[in-house]
DNA sequence: CGCCTCCTGTGATTGACTTCACAGTGAAAT
DNA sequence: ATTTCACTGTGAAGTCAATCACAGGAGGCG
């Protein structure tokens, strides 16, 4: 078989965030009892066209036989691996706010190959105490645990005041990406990345598209 | 002026999810005090190259000063026009979990326009609390609820199973858009716009570009 | 008053992603 | 063994968004 090197050379990042989609409902198939699954029946389930679903596979190689279709537990392999969530990964949070603590309880991350191992504040009323089994450490240890626990990716949702300062320590201190709830516009340091998620701006688009809906009848 | 009609005809998806972003920068920029702000200037603080930014204002027939930009104050209020959030909306929350609550008790949606004015779950010892000032109806009151505070933006953060009922009820009852949180394909009913958040997928994507970027050493 | 500078709005171009459409193929049926 | 069938992988075409580049114009300055 010739996909084991260079697997995930030129995989677009359009195709990347599909392929979430499409290991999530293989996963569902997989629980269900199903060992293969055509193009068709998979793209339908997830909302794709067939030469979509056929496109993003072959990206990166992936052989699908003709007569059965894709064999279902060697594509999860294969989807988690590409998006190295085939060991679990530590990764940081900063803000323990209510959304901080949501995403603390949240019991996806596992399953997903994600571990929050270790949270951070400045509100002295909870540095040192036990988030849903997590440590909360004041934001000036930021580098030393970051380093201890080997974190590359952090999120972000703590007040906005102080985010940029945040970034650029953990960007030297180790950390690559960040996924980011805070609604301020920040600098991305070299090599690293920052993925945004705008909850408020989401609500707008959906107002927009209400709001045109509307005026067109 | 010729922009009063249909100001808002065809604007692209991905003009609207950046005018969102333009419009937080320029309220930070009116609370500073600036009147007038050029197109370079203002691409360069959100991200984005010049000529982008003047054809998405182009697209709804914002006609800058050419010798001192853009009137900061008056392209907040046309962009809230066209986002349809100048007056407050009212939108339910189905699922008073950890995340719900996070959301309810976020204050930036206010600030933007948008009001949680009713929140449904299915356990007993949620119902009928408060929750951050607002109530905890049963789901069994959704269609009520739904024509009483006029609701056509529901947010969606509870649990996967019955997710799909619970999206078909409140379409039939008047809902129009979906901001949904819950990791599950859904099936949009027509007439209808469902925006997906899915956190798990995007710290995913940042694992890709992670492992990628090492690997490219 | 006229020139000069710099910025906006936009036609044209480039580039990327999606969709179409079909050749090739493996398995099942006869 | 051979035929048939349906599906995969992919070249080609189509579509859409981002960028380039420049004409036109408003204000400042001599």
């Amino acid at each position: 078989m010739a996909l084991s090197r260079n697997e995930d050379q030129r995989v677009s990042l359009h195709t990347v965030e599909r392929l979430s989609v499409y290991r999530r409902k293989l996963e569902e198939l997989s629980h269900e009892g199903v060992e293969f699954v055509h193009s068709h029946q998979l793209a339908t389930m997830v909302g794709v066209t067939p030469a979509q679903l056929r496109r993003d596979l072959a990206s990166f190689g992936s052989y699908g036989n003709i007569a059965r279709g894709y064999e279902v537990a060697k594509m999860i392999t294969t989807i988690s691996r590409i998006l190295g969530t085939d060991k679990l990964q530590n990764v940081g949070l900063v803000g323990v706010g209510d959304l901080g603590r949501a995403l603390l309880s949240y019991r996806g991350f596992e399953e997903r190959g994600f571990h929050i191992a270790a949270a951070f504040d400045i509100d002295p009323a909870k540095v040192g105490r036990l988030f849903a089994g997590r440590r909360c450490y004041h934001l000036d240890e930021l580098e030393p645990v970051i380093a201890q626990s080997n974190l590359r990716i952090m999120v972000l949702a703590s007040r906005p005041e102080g985010l940029q300062d945040i970034i650029d320590r953990a960007a030297a201190a180790g950390v690559r990406a960040f996924l980011n709830f805070v609604p301020r516009t920040t600098v991305t340091p070299p090599g690293c990345f920052i993925e945004r998620i705008d909850i408020s701006a989401k609500l707008e688009k959906l107002s927009f598209l209400v709001k045109q809906q509307e005026q067109c009848t």
